[in-house]
DNA sequence: ATAAAAAATGAATAACCATTCATTCGGTTG
DNA sequence: CAACCGAATGAATGGTTATTCATTTTTTAT
């Protein structure tokens, strides 16, 4: 494997400690994802970074702490962006839910090295504890977010018989199953697609605002 | 940790070859969920089986083929029972898909150890070539079929708009999320409400089949 | 310009771990 | 029961890798 800088300007010293750790975050995710976690060495992230084997005690202590800021980084990632988009007043319910939806399947979140490292820590989640705490607390807040919003479009579009906490459920297993698919890729499944099924599903609780002619699987 | 036996009368040297790699085999799968898998070394994997050392490379040769014939065992337990399932004669479409759905988040399959496993071999299919093809097959396997199930009853219950393909996808993709759930168990998920989530889904696209009574979240 | 501080380096160290193989054990056979 | 043979053992080996820290390089302050 050749060092390659994430971006050759990422040399001087004068970088905040902050960019530092980011750069050595992103050199990270991409070793976990071209060696897996167990694969992934010191030597391989400073060399991935274009950087010296001492550099991560400096910034992080230890390996462990390093992964720990990795999986912290692409959660916040996530939960940030979602927080961002719930938060938003001048979007309606439903363009709040299409967009959480677009966000779930934009270039930035289905980057497969990404969705790489996201499995590599869920199954790890059961051995170490410190995953399993920063995995349930991003799950929760969007969660509750989420399910604010299916309950909100149910009194909207007065629909009767929808659970929102279950539809919350389904649409979130649904999507960590997409990404699933889109990781592993035995049909070719791409990113556009998993959307459409995913809206497919919403389509079939809120049919007056999702309508199914836009969730086939194949483009029109 | 301690030595524990699977069996206390796995010990015997007489025990057929097969005996003792399953043996082995599930020793790892233990070990995989309690260290990780990059925290599973041989001593682990040995003293959990309460045998010694050297006995991987007597039955295996190497750790790695170790870890891949672990992948394809609990792969193999998935599809064959499965296959099973499909294959039954007796059961008509409908109970072909009820009895998928139960085996899904059946004791045996929803098993943490063994969702740890899946999940672990998940997050190294991009950088291992040999877990993608395992996994890749599999998944072809069961949608195929599956497929088939959901085309059979489409024309049994006349129904105009569905697309077996896509609820084949989206199926299977909420089927891997709620394992997930059950893995990190964030709030708690039990297999039997996973089971609920899955069939209110199945409820949505064949609704003179499953009815939606039945797949409330919480219990009646 | 110079000194002091901060950041980064990378060779050396020590811990860890997969693999090997000479030896031991136990069952089988004639 | 004795000789044999495959199964199992586990101490020794050698390769790998996280971590350390004395030294060097760069920035900042005076």
């Amino acid at each position: 494997m050749e060092a390659v800088k994430t971006k050759s300007s990422d040399t001087p010293r004068s970088m905040p400690k902050q960019a530092r750790r980011k750069q050595l975050i992103e050199a990270t995710i991409k070793c976990i994802a071209e060696k897996g976690l167990s694969g992934t060495t010191m030597a391989d992230v400073t060399q991935q970074a274009g950087l010296s084997m001492g550099i991560v005690n400096l910034h992080f202590e230890t390996k462990e702490k390093l992964l720990i800021e990795t999986l912290r980084f692409i959660s916040t990632e996530y939960t940030s962006g979602l927080t961002k988009i719930f938060n938003n007043e001048k979007l309606s319910t439903e363009e709040k839910i299409t967009s959480h939806v677009s966000f779930d399947f934009s270039r930035k979140i289905t980057d497969r090295n990404k969705l790489a490292v996201w499995f590599a820590f869920w199954g790890e989640t059961k051995s170490r504890p410190t995953y399993l705490s920063i995995c349930a607390d991003y799950i929760n807040e969007i969660a509750t977010n989420l399910t604010k919003l299916f309950a909100e479009l149910k009194n909207e579009g007065n629909y009767t018989s929808i659970d929102p906490e279950l539809v919350c459920v389904c649409y979130t297993a649904l999507s960590d199953g997409l990404w699933l698919d889109l990781l592993v890729t035995p049909r070719g499944l791409k990113p556009d697609q998993a959307q459409r099924v995913a809206m497919h599903y919403l389509g079939t609780q809120f049919y007056n605002h999702f309508s199914a002619e836009k969730s086939s699987l194949r483009r029109n």
